[in-house]
DNA sequence: CAGATTTGGCCCGTAATTGGTTCAAGTTCA
DNA sequence: TGAACTTGAACCAATTACGGGCCAAATCTG
């Protein structure tokens, strides 16, 4: 190959001391992960796969390859594959997950703090009968929870949207959705799910049951200082993991 | 295996550290459910028929599966099946405009209510000085208008969203959000601007530049107030109209 | 109710794939 | 000629995929 061929602007990834073929590798294989036909995370095509793609040795594509790898724009496990590690701009996440990322654990709990007192005061005095049944179930799910903290998550979620509906506000119970999406696909449940023991699922469980008791005997007050009690205990959790 | 796989870049639940295969595999039960070939609360094919399905082994259908399960996608349930708990796009079309129908003005007010005298007290502890000057800014432009109802709504509603966003939490400011937008597209603006008189408009700019005040000097307590004052204007507004 | 069936949960050994390494020979060009 | 680059091949170690078997839970069936 002609020594001064191949001088398009795109020769981002430079090696002067690579030779001219293994350079050609390195900018069409960095153009197909700009280009997003290799996103990010995703596993480009084994050395051997590429050598017969691109016609040249396998010992080329490898060449190519460790420049791509120091460059920190791939990354390499043996009897795995080669894994896109770069960025595009043109990666942009969704507005739900931007929100999940953006959001920590303490902004949730703020978030909580203003809705949830407020949301079971009008939940206690809008909740119809069959509301209050429905809510009854969910409880004895919950308690029914020992061990597995997946599943007392999951009928801890049930409670809560229960009450938000019981509203009977869809704008209160949909910022309250939002937040609920805005915990869930973060790493916070696996947090959580670290210290939830069942000691504690133990605690929790009394305590939405004494919040339902308040909430089926329409007592507002108590109700909402049940919840108010319930968000203290968690944002004592928070603090302890630091 | 086949010799290179396909990779397209529709991989939107990615998962480092997987095999190409197990890749495939979640890629295709993904795309699946998206399409609601597989809707919410149904049961997908074993574990086994879909490993015949898909020509791959049992146990990387079940490598997928995990994945799908640890992002609350599918639930699985030994002895029963694996059922799908992801709430495709195109099962709630039109979520925010259904949203906005069900949403009277009264529930508006009451989030309202609960979210604004929160969200300025924290607008003022962390709202930066930059934040305050672009929000003077607003200010002028809102205190500009005199007549035309449509851009002091305008004015307003920036206005009260570089207050949500000074906040510093995004999933707060997204709350807020969404209540401006379930406003937004309703009867209710036409309404209003029946009753945006001049007069009222004036009244209004006192109040906002109350408010801003309060912020920019960092009083906390006197800026809720000024926020609570207005809300109760609007309430007095709103049950004048009958 | 009791047994049979289906389903997910789990384990292990084997085979295939993949990157890691080395070496020798061919090619290009100064 | 000599130095550089490329090629082809072989072998190794890590990882993954496969196939099968067995279990427990849930469901179906008689």
């Amino acid at each position: 190959m002609a020594p001064h061929t191949q001088r398009t602007a795109s020769q981002i990834v430079t090696n002067h001391s690579v030779g001219a073929t293994v350079q050609v590798v390195i900018d069409s294989l960095f153009a197909r992960i700009k280009s997003e036909e290799y996103p990010e995370g995703t596993r480009l095509p084994s050395e051997r796969t590429l050598s017969s793609e691109l016609g040249v040795a396998r010992n080329t594509v490898r060449d190519a390859l460790d420049v791509l790898e120091s460059r920190n724009i791939i990354r390499r496990r043996a009897g795995s594959g080669s894994f896109v590690t770069y960025k595009s701009e043109a990666a942009r996440p969704d507005s739900r997950t931007a929100l999940a990322e953006n959001t920590s654990p303490l902004d949730h709990l703020v978030v909580r703090g203003i809705l949830e007192p407020e949301m079971v005061r009008l939940a206690v005095i809008n909740m119809t009968p069959r509301d209050i049944m429905e809510l009854d179930d969910i409880l004895t799910q919950l308690e029914a929870v020992t061990t597995d903290s997946s599943d007392f998550i999951k009928a801890e979620e049930a409670f809560y949207r229960k009450i938000a509906n019981g509203t009977g506000n869809p704008l209160l119970a949909s910022c309250y959705e939002l937040a609920i999406e805005a915990c869930l696909q973060t790493f916070r449940s696996n947090l959580m799910r670290r210290h939830l023991t069942p000691k504690r699922i133990e605690v929790y469980q009394t305590q939405y049951n004494a919040l339902f008791n308040a909430i089926s005997s329409r007592d507002v007050e108590t109700a909402v200082e049940y919840i108010k009690l319930h968000l203290i205990e968690e944002q004592k959790m928070l603090l302890q993991e630091g």
